[in-house]
DNA sequence: AGGTGGTACTACAACGTTATAGGAAGGGTG
DNA sequence: CACCCTTCCTATAACGTTGTAGTACCACCT
């Protein structure tokens, strides 16, 4: 690999003057500039960024952590990585990819690595509040923004969907249809499961039902977890719509009304969280809360080189704004439509 | 952030000594070592990438490149992700991801990146033979793995699924339940469509059945795409069952002929290719041909590090088996089921 | 002639490591 | 007592950059 002194030697300069040129010192002439830059582009030279950063002491690097095979949300993980992607690009930093296995401990090697490689930076996802990876990041004082993690420090803040309002808004709907026993699959987990269910009971009282701790239970966000959530709900009441905290939950709770001789829509509405992929394919296809993964990813991209840069003084802690997708599984009714003014409602359908 | 000098005068020996001491030389004495290893401690001492790197001319970095939002096959990125992690896990190579965005040429930016950061080897997934950013890797002389891309070269290879294998699974499968008119909806992409194809003509002639263009139509690995083709080919002929090289132009599939008045399984037959998540929860839950991609992630990610640690001399290409997840879409018959051995069946109920 | 100012460079000391060569004790051998 | 091993440790020169300080040269003004 060619170096500097390649250059400088080829371009008939010293190697300060390449150093200039790269750098954009403005005190060198033209001419010496496009010698420089035949030179670099004959040789293919590549600054190295090891040396840049040893003497720069800074190493434009930003780590992305994401749980191991074990984590959750995986359906989710994607977009966020996107939307950091995107936000980051073109802006010089490079994104490397942590993955915190949490079976065999190896995370621990991953928090060195931060520390060796000099991350600037993290963006995590998909980890609990009291999960060790997150009391790690905390604790290594790097400037941090966690996606769906509640924690806060001077340099640690958070993004995350608006919790509260998107279950609030999936309850409302189903009130504005009528309903008026909507049970609940609660999900076990960090804070964000207690703010859907902080949504659910807000919309409730809005529309002055008391709550009804018959109607809910409590399950695993996995499918077999809905499925038997929505079986010991059914042993003690029936209502007449669910709302699952998560599309998982609800595909589980579907096979168990399914199961039951229960007809969807028509005997009973449902209602998911998070918009996975399978929402929109499953039959009915699945009303439910849309996350926007990306823009959680761009907004924890940006406020964090907005920190980095000096731009703002501390990261700051957003809400991302959700949307409720109307399909079939809780049928339709023009009522509704009227009444969720600024709602998405979208099909599945296909037709040319 | 201390350095080896301030390790090296906290312990009370000299720099070199204390480089010795983590770089594993043997003749440290015990207590030396100790003094060093407890001063490192105290002083919470991480070695510097940079300066380590520099030296050594080794950069311990391989790039995990994928496509931007703009690419396909989005469910399977994960698995291979997590595949390529768990293999690196505890080499000491760390994992730099570079999404190549190809709208905006900002992929151009990435490929510099691979050369500052002295990328040792590359993972690249997800782009088709002719994708400039494949273009790009070999030229870059930079050791690389593919994940489904056939390229090769003097230290470039490629891992895939048994494609051709896959696919002639599936529709032996069908014609083991008897069915003798089988349409196939071809996706459009590079040359693992091709040999999605070639099984599916394998396993027709092998059943002595003649190839009929008339129950083939080609679509774009979309659900409205797969929808329209079901379409085209009902509008020829009356198929008896249906293999889609992609499970989400099978959902399209689907779709048309529940819109068409058709019952699932028993007026026809679906299958699908890949096993997305999505696969398990429709109705009814797809037949599919299950795709490993932690396991091309691994395959992927070990011949890489066994040729860049010289234990093979040129890194070899690798067909990873599929698995027919035998489903209801195109029922049941315990024909099928001894005729299928060694293939998994698979419930998608989630009783207690 | 001497001073001032600008332009176009270059020398050199970092940055934090590693690797090589080498040196100072201490103990055994002839 | 000179010699040679070990054993344990250190000095020093890289690695490829950047940034600061400085120099050489020329032009212009008084």
């Amino acid at each position: 690999m060619p170096t500097l002194r390649d250059v400088a030697r080829k371009a008939g300069v010293s190697v300060s003057t390449v150093s200039h040129v790269f750098n954009g010192y403005r005190d060198i002439p033209v001419v010496t500039r496009k010698k420089v830059w035949e030179a670099a582009r004959e040789l293919d030279y590549h600054p190295n960024a090891f040396a840049r950063n040893l003497v720069s002491r800074r190493s434009h690097l930003l780590g992305l952590v994401v749980p191991g095979r074990a984590g959750m949300r995986h359906p989710f993980l994607y977009a966020v990585i996107c939307g950091v992607a995107e936000e980051i690009a073109g802006t010089g930093f490079g994104l490397t990819l942590s993955v915190a296995e949490e079976v065999d401990h190896s995370w621990r090697e991953e928090v060195n690595r931060w520390k060796e490689q000099r991350f600037e930076g993290l963006i995590a996802m998909g980890f609990a509040e009291d999960h060790p990876v997150a009391k790690a990041i905390i604790e290594s004082g790097i400037p941090a923004m966690l996606v769906d993690t509640i924690l806060e420090g001077p340099r640690v803040s958070w993004v995350k969907s608006n919790d509260t309002e998107g279950a609030a808004a999936a309850v409302r709907h189903l009130l504005s249809l009528g309903h008026r026993r909507i049970a609940y699959i609660h999900g076990l987990g960090g804070q964000i499961c207690q703010e859907r269910l902080d949504g659910y009971r807000l919309a409730l009282s809005e529309a002055g039902i008391p709550f009804d701790p018959q109607l809910v239970e409590v399950a695993d966000f996995t499918k077999p977890g809905g499925y038997k959530a929505m079986n010991r709900i059914l042993s003690r009441t029936i209502p007449t719509a669910v709302f699952a905290a998560s599309d998982m939950m609800a595909f589980g709770a579907m096979e168990c009304l399914r199961d039951r001789g229960l007809r969807l829509p028509d005997d009973m509405a449902v209602v998911g969280f998070d918009d996975i992929d399978a929402a929109s394919h499953v039959t009915p296809a699945l009303t439910t809360v849309r996350q926007f993964g990306d823009r959680m990813g761009r907004e924890a991209a940006r406020t964090l080189l907005d920190f980095l840069d000096g731009r703002i003084d501390k990261p700051h802690s957003t809400l991302v704004r959700t949307e409720l997708v109307i399909r079939r599984s809780c049928g339709y009714s023009s009522k509704s439509r009227s009444i969720a003014s600024g709602l998405s409602v979208q099909d599945t359908a296909a037709a040319e």
